[in-house]
DNA sequence: TGCAATACATGATAATTATCATGAACTGAT
DNA sequence: ATCAGTTCATGATAATTATCATGTATTGCA
C-alpha cells in the first residue's frame, strides 16, 4: 500500500543516506520515491524481477533471501531501519539478486534508481558516501556468514540469539521476528536442529522461551558457547 | 620488488578500470601508482595494516584470505588479472579486512588510495563505473560462498575443479595453483577431504592426476556432481 | 467453534564430515 | 646427496549433522 511519504529535506533518514546531498539535490529526489507498507510476510522485491529502485527501510524488519535451484531457500541478511539495503547488486546488474520479504510490518521508500544514478554522476562526494556504505554492508554480510561457517550447530544459535538481543533488539528479552525454519535458512542448518537446541538452551537454563518470546538467562554463557564455535 | 610501471594512458589494463577517466586524470593517477613483483606465496597485503592504496593484478594469480581467532585461515577468493581486486573494503574501513598473497609468480599495480578518492569526488562516471565494478566484484563472491554453502564435499570439490578450468584456465588440463590445504580453506572443509575426494575422482576415471597436473576427463559428469549439490 | 494447515518438539537412525594415526612422496636447504 | 619439514595419501573411528517418523501445539480461516 502507498502511502504520503516525509519530504525528503525534514525526513528522519536523510543523515543517514543522503547527508552529502544540497538541497536542491533533495528536492530532485523528493520527485522520485514512493513510500510504501508491507504486511508481515508480504513480498517487497522478488528476486530476478527488473531493477527499478534502490530501498531504505523507515519502520519495520526485513529479510534479504534467495531461493535456490532446489527450491530450498537461503537467508542472506535480516535488515532494520538504517541499514543500508537493497544496494547488494542494484548497481552490478538488471536483476534484482535477491527477494526482499517484510517479517515485521515494514515501511519501505522506494527510491528510482536512475536519480540515484543521476546525482552520483553529479556528485562526488554522494558517490564516495554510496561506495563507503555499500561496501560496509557487503563486507559485514561476509564477514557474518564466515563467521558462521566456522561453527558448529550450537555455536551458530548462540550466535544468531545474541544477534537479536545485541544488534537488533538491544534487550535481553525479545520476541522472535522469525520462525525456527527462517533460522534455519539464515544460519545454514536444518530446522529441526534449530528446535533441538533451542530446546537444549531451555533445558540448560541459558534462556527461557515463552511462545514467541526469548528471555536470555546467561548471556555469558551463551557467548561463550558462540566464540567456542 | 618495484618494477618500472607502464604509463596509465597506454597501460592495457587501462580499460578495465579507467575507461572512464579523461587523459589528464590518467596522467595524475600516473604520478601515484607503483608497480611490484611478488614470488610465488609472498605476501602483498596483511589484514589489519593501514590501507594505503587499491591494487590490481597484471601478471599471475592471488589469493584474499583472512586468519581467523582460533588461527585457521581462510581464503576468500582467488583473482586473476582484469579481475576487479582489492576494493572489499578499502571505502568501508581504515584497514585491510583481508590479506592478499601471490600464489602465482605476480605483478601488481598500486594505486594510491588518496588519488583514487579524488578522481571519484571529480569524475560521477568514474564513480558509478567503480561502484558498479565493486558491486558486482562481492555481489560474486557472495554467489560463490552462498552456493558452495549447499554442496556436499564432493559438488564443492567438482564446482572448484570447473573453477579452475572453465575460470581461470580455460582447458581441462592445469596444474593446480593452490595445495589441498588451500583448496580446503576456500570451500570450507579438510584438508583430508580433499585429498580423499580427488583420490575418489581419480579412480572413478572423472580425472587424471600428474604431481601438479590435474587433467579433467568427465567435465559433465563433473557438472553433475556440481550440480546435485 | 472446529478443521486444516503449519509450526514446534523429540526420538531413532542414517549420512556426512572431522579427527586421529600412520606412512609415502616430495621440497628446500645445508 | 641427505635430512627435515611439508604435502599427499589412506584407513579407522569419532563427532556432527541430516533425515525420517511421530506427535503436540498453535494459527488462520471457513
Amino acid at each position: 500500500m502507498q502511502i504520503k511519504s516525509p519530504d525528503c529535506t525534514v525526513c528522519q533518514f536523510r543523515s543517514m543516506m543522503f547527508d552529502s546531498l544540497s538541497r536542491d539535490e533533495l528536492g530532485r529526489l523528493n520527485t522520485c520515491k514512493s513510500q510504501h507498507l508491507f504486511g508481515k510476510g508480504e513480498l517487497i522485491v522478488r528476486e530476478g524481477s527488473a531493477i527499478q529502485a534502490i530501498i531504505y527501510l523507515h519502520k519495520g524488519l526485513i529479510k534479504l533471501h534467495k531461493t535456490t535451484s532446489d527450491g530450498r531457500s537461503q537467508i542472506i541478511s535480516i535488515a532494520r531501519p538504517f541499514d543500508f539495503v537493497g544496494l547488494l547488486s542494484v548497481f552490478s546488474n538488471d536483476l534484482y539478486r535477491y527477494s526482499i520479504t517484510a517479517i515485521e510490518d515494514s515501511s519501505v521508500c522506494f527510491i528510482n534508481k536512475d536519480c540515484i544514478h543521476h546525482e552520483i554522476l553529479n556528485n562526488g562526494k554522494f558517490a564516495l558516501d554510496i561506495i563507503r556504505r555499500m561496501s560496509q554492508a557487503t563486507d559485514d554480510v561476509l564477514q557474518a556468514k564466515f563467521s558462521l561457517s566456522m561453527k558448529h550447530l550450537r555455536g551458530r544459535i548462540a550466535h544468531i540469539l545474541l544477534d537479536f538481543a545485541e544488534n537488533i533488539y538491544n534487550t535481553l528479552a525479545f520476541d522472535l521476528p522469525v520462525s525456527r525454519k527462517e533460522i534455519s535458512e539464515l544460519i545454514d542448518m536444518r530446522p529441526e536442529n534449530v528446535i533441538r537446541i533451542l530446546s537444549e538452551f531451555r533445558k540448560d537454563g541459558i534462556i527461557r522461551i515463552n511462545g514467541p518470546e526469548i528471555v536470555i538467562l546467561k548471556p555469558e554463557l551463551l557467548r561463550q558457547i558462540s566464540d567456542a564455535g
